[in-house]
Order: structure tokens, then C-alpha cells, then sequence
RNA sequence: GGCGGUGUAGCCAAGUUGGCCUAAGGCGAUGGUUUGCAAAACCAUUAUUCACCGGUUCAAAUCCGGUCGCCGCCUCCA
């Protein structure tokens, strides 16, 4: 298995740190509003990042942590006068509802920053001691990357080339040097009520802080993997870096991945742009979950993804398609004879997918495989080739695959009404009876149901 | 200014350590099969060409030089 390492800027053969066991620390969300689509990809990368995993055989340790504390979210519990933790605890709640549409499954750990704030406290400390941090006259503590000669390796920056732009420069900050960044910081009014008690008096945690601290406390001080979007490879991950190899001495993380962007519709996505939207903004829209998870998969999590509504319906087609195929297999008109060719093309299909998704997630290697395969498939069944047992084998890989991509459709709750009147159809049907036949596909169509007739007879489905 | 990515069919998107590429796959479109009619589904077709110009080579989307376009990061945005 390889990944490309952001800090090494190469693919590089996966290997575990211990034995089967991979720590995975991945960069979580800023509870202050509803996560957007670009969020979501990010999220959707971690999954894929661990289903494949777990697929080939590791056990999967993954932490992920809570933002719960910073600016934004105390200027906004503040504007809309409530705490602090009724804010973030709603849109926590709002994130892991919206990941769960998404399938995305759970981290095992989500720490909140505002319960780690002792290890924090503890980690500035240590640096302290160590001489990699020390406090300014503003009662803010600062990390001294001067003292961290490894400082810029995984953004490949050269601290001494950067641009003085404005908001450096500007910066009223006491620092030593405009790259040192916060530790600590002191309580000011804007902060209201939110605040802890330190060694240098109230504040709060910076941000980079937190997690190098729960990803050394849910794990080690040498993690497997660590993920998050590009834009956090710098400052972020490299002020991670810093702080946990300074305290610890050991290597912080062994692969660094990283995501890249989305833009929507070809455009970077924001608010003046109307382009901006949440993941409920999208399934509002009629859009479900598992479409969304598909647009935000079928793009290699490296290159930037154009998000856009023409691929949704594109990702809706797709998807029916893998749809109908299951629904064929599943069927009872299946009764084909038994042919080694079958079985030999699902091993061939197999062999591949494992391929594909073992370089670096190739997601495009492997759906192109699959929906080779689900052409060939149909052939299959088309010339009678399938018999009950080619069948489930086929479905065992589709399933397979599935445990990876998880897209299948979920079952839908037809009523039992709807479901006594595409009865009455087949009926109908069978005794010719087409004006009452037309009449009822004319009822379901008003209750938002289409019909699809099989050789077992009429089915609802949901427009 | 520094670092990085990218430009392939109507749209999305592989391929970029040169040669089964007379360029994957998805969507769309068109034709056909199927169907009481439909819908759905299935099958087939759909880029002599890879932003542009020039070069290297027996051979280039892939290498080299130049030009143009788009995007990201450069101190708290996934």
C-alpha cells in the first residue's frame, strides 16, 4: 500500500508503526455553524483513507478532535447570547448528524478542545522548561520557532524568504520574532466569560496546540497518519510539528496526507459568490447523502475537486446504475448456466480494485474498473451466463466494494399504500386491464412515485 | 515575489519515469433491444486528438524551451 506523504513530497510504501495497529489523527471541524462541502470532503478522505485500512487487514485507531474553543466561536456564542457550549454542542450535534448522512463513520475518539485544556496547560509547560517557548510581556505565550531549527520541513517554507505581507507586520502581537506563534493566549475583553486559569494567568488555548496534545494523549507521541486539508499544511500542521517533536524528541508523524481543495461550479466557494454550501444546504435541495458522498469520492482526494450540481445528477446516474445491476442479481429471473468466465472476470475485477486502491487510493483506477465491470456483468446476464451461485459471487465483490465506497442504496420505506397500488397494477396487468393499469401509474405519479414494471411484476420507486 | 497544483471529448475525469494511447471511466447525446404504451434497464456509437508555439526522438498527451489561462498556500480557512 502507498500513500504520497505530504512531508516527504513522494509515494511511499506503507508501514505500520506497530505490527497491524494504525494510529490516525485527523484534523476536525470549528464547531461555530453548519460544515460546508469543503469540510465534507475532507471528512469523506478521512474515511476512505481508513475503510481501505481496515479493508486490507490493519486495525484502525482514529482520533479526531472537536475545535470548541476560538475566536469564532466565542464572537459568535457571544453575538448570539448564549455560552460558549451551547453553541459548539449544536453544531457538534449538527456535524455528526451531517457526517452520518454522509456515511461517514465515527471517529473512535472525538476529544473537545475544552476538555483537554490541564494537557494543554501541561504541554506549554514542558516547552517552556525546554526553552522552545516563553511568555511576552502580553501574558501570551509564544512557541520560539527559531529554537526549532526542523521548522518548515513538511510546508517546505523558508521561514526567512516569506513575504512580509500586512497582517504580519501589522500584527500587535509581543512577540519575538512575527512567526512565533500562540501558545497561550490571554483572556481579553472580547473573550467575555471564556477563559481558563494558567501558569500566566487566564486564557485560552491556541489553536496548533490542541492537536498535538490529544494526539499524543487518545494515542502516542508517534502516530502513523494525519490527515487534513491543504490549507492546513501551513501554519497548522507545521506548528504541530514543532510543538510535539520539541517536547517529545521523536518524530511527531510518520505520513502526512492532505486533501486538496474544492472549488463550486469553477469557483472558489464563498458566501458573496453564492456558492457557499453546507451539506444540509445540498440535501435540502433533494439531494441525498450518499450522491453527495459519491461527488465529493470519485475525485482523487489530491487533486481539486469541482464540485457541481451537473455532477450530482451525474453522480445520481451513476449510482442507479450500480443500483439496477444489484437489483438484477437479486432477482428471481436469474437462472442462467454456470460459467467459469464469470467467475474468472469478478476475480480479475477483484484483483484490480486492490490494486488500484493500494496506489495512493487511485479512485479513478477503481471505478473505472467497477463500472467496467458492471458493463460486463450485465452482459453476463444478458446472455445467460448467471446462475444463482455466479450471482452471489458477484454480489459478495459488489458488497466488497462497497464496505470501501459505501454508496449502495439504503432500503426505502415505501408505504403500504403505495405498495397495495403497485400490486393492483401487476394485477391489472396481467388481465390486460390497461386503463386501470394507466390510471394507477397516474395515481403514483401524483403521490411522487414512478413505476417500474419487472417480470416480477410492478415496483414503486420514489421520484 | 516565494512554494505548489493544473489546462485532455458537450460536461466531469484517468493517463504525464515516451511506444499495446488508432487516449480509461462516469454523465449527457444519438441509434438499437426490451415494453400493451411508457418508465426503468441493457447493448452500441460518441476525441486521428491531448491550452498554444517550437524542439528532441524511429516514436510524445507524456521529455526540453517558450507563451497564455485557471487554482491553492505564504500565520489561526478542510
Amino acid at each position: 500500500m502507498f500513500f504520497n506523504n505530504t512531508l516527504t513530497r513522494k509515494k511511499e510504501e506503507f508501514v505500520s508503526l506497530n505490527d497491524r495497529q494504525v494510529f490516525m489523527y485527523t484534523c476536525g471541524p470549528t464547531v461555530y455553524n453548519f460544515a460546508h462541502i469543503g469540510n465534507f470532503r475532507a471528512n469523506v478522505t478521512y474515511d476512505l483513507v481508513k475503510r481501505w485500512l481496515k479493508f486490507r487487514g490493519y486495525t484502525v485507531k482514529h482520533v479526531m478532535n472537536i475545535t470548541d474553543v476560538d475566536d469564532k466561536t466565542i464572537r459568535d456564542s457571544i453575538a448570539a447570547g448564549i455560552s460558549l457550549k451551547e453553541l459548539t454542542d449544536k453544531y457538534t450535534a449538527a456535524f455528526m448528524s451531517d457526517c452520518k448522512k454522509l456515511r461517514i463513520i465515527a471517529p473512535d475518539i472525538h476529544p473537545r478542545a475544552t476538555e483537554n485544556i490541564f494537557q494543554m496547560i501541561r504541554l506549554v509547560c514542558e516547552l517552556i522548561e525546554k526553552g522552545f517557548a516563553y511568555k511576552a510581556a502580553d501574558n501570551c505565550v509564544y512557541f520560539s520557532i527559531s529554537k526549532f531549527k526542523d521548522y518548515g520541513k513538511l510546508s517546505h517554507l523558508n521561514m526567512k524568504e516569506l513575504r512580509q505581507c500586512d497582517r504580519v507586520t501589522n500584527d500587535e502581537y509581543d512577540k519575538e520574532n512575527v512567526s512565533d506563534f500562540a501558545l497561550w493566549k490571554a483572556w481579553t475583553e472580547n473573550d467575555g466569560d471564556v477563559k481558563w486559569d494558567s501558569p500566566w494567568g487566564p486564557g485560552r488555548p491556541g489553536w496548533h496546540l490542541e492537536c498535538s496534545v490529544m494526539a499524543r494523549e487518545f494515542l502516542a507521541d508517534t502516530i502513523d497518519i494525519h490527515m487534513g486539508g491543504e490549507d492546513l499544511i501551513f501554519p497548522h500542521h507545521e506548528n504541530e510539528i514543532a510543538q510535539s517533536e520539541a517536547a517529545t524528541g521523536k518524530p511527531f508523524v510518520k505520513y502526512w496526507l492532505h486533501n486538496a481543495y474544492l472549488l463550486v461550479e469553477g469557483k472558489k466557494m464563498s458566501k458573496s459568490l453564492g456558492n457557499f454550501f453546507t451539506a444540509r444546504d445540498i440535501i435540502k435541495k433533494g439531494w441525498t447523502g450518499r450522491e453527495i458522498r459519491y461527488v465529493l469520492l470519485s475525485t482523487h482526494y489530491r487533486r481539486q475537486l469541482n464540485f457541481t450540481f451537473d455532477g450530482l445528477h451525474a453522480a445520481r446516474s451513476a449510482l442507479q446504475r450500480l443500483d439496477a445491476l444489484r437489483e438484477k442479481l437479486d432477482g428471481t429471473n436469474i437462472d442462467g448456466k454456470a460459467s467459469a468466465e464469470v467467475i474468472e472476470a469478478v476475480k480479475l475485477a477483484r484483483e484490480k480494485w486492490i490494486i488500484a486502491l493500494d496506489d495512493d487510493l487511485d479512485i479513478s483506477a477503481a471505478l473505472a474498473l467497477l463500472f467496467d465491470f458492471v458493463r460486463e456483468a450485465n452482459r453476463f446476464i444478458e446472455s445467460g451466463k448467471i446462475n444463482k451461485s455466479s450471482s452471489k459471487t458477484i454480489l459478495s465483490f459488489l458488497d466488497d466494494v462497497d464496505e470501501i465506497l459505501d454508496i449502495k442504496k439504503s432500503a426505502e420505506e415505501i408505504p403500504e399504500g403505495i405498495i397495495k397500488l403497485a400490486e393492483e397494477r401487476t394485477t391489472a396487468r396481467k388481465e390486460k386491464n390497461w386503463a386501470r393499469a394507466d390510471e394507477i401509474r397516474n395515481i403514483l405519479k401524483d403521490k411522487g412515485y414512478t413505476i417500474e414494471d419487472t417480470p416480477d411484476g410492478s415496483r414503486a420507486k420514489k421520484l
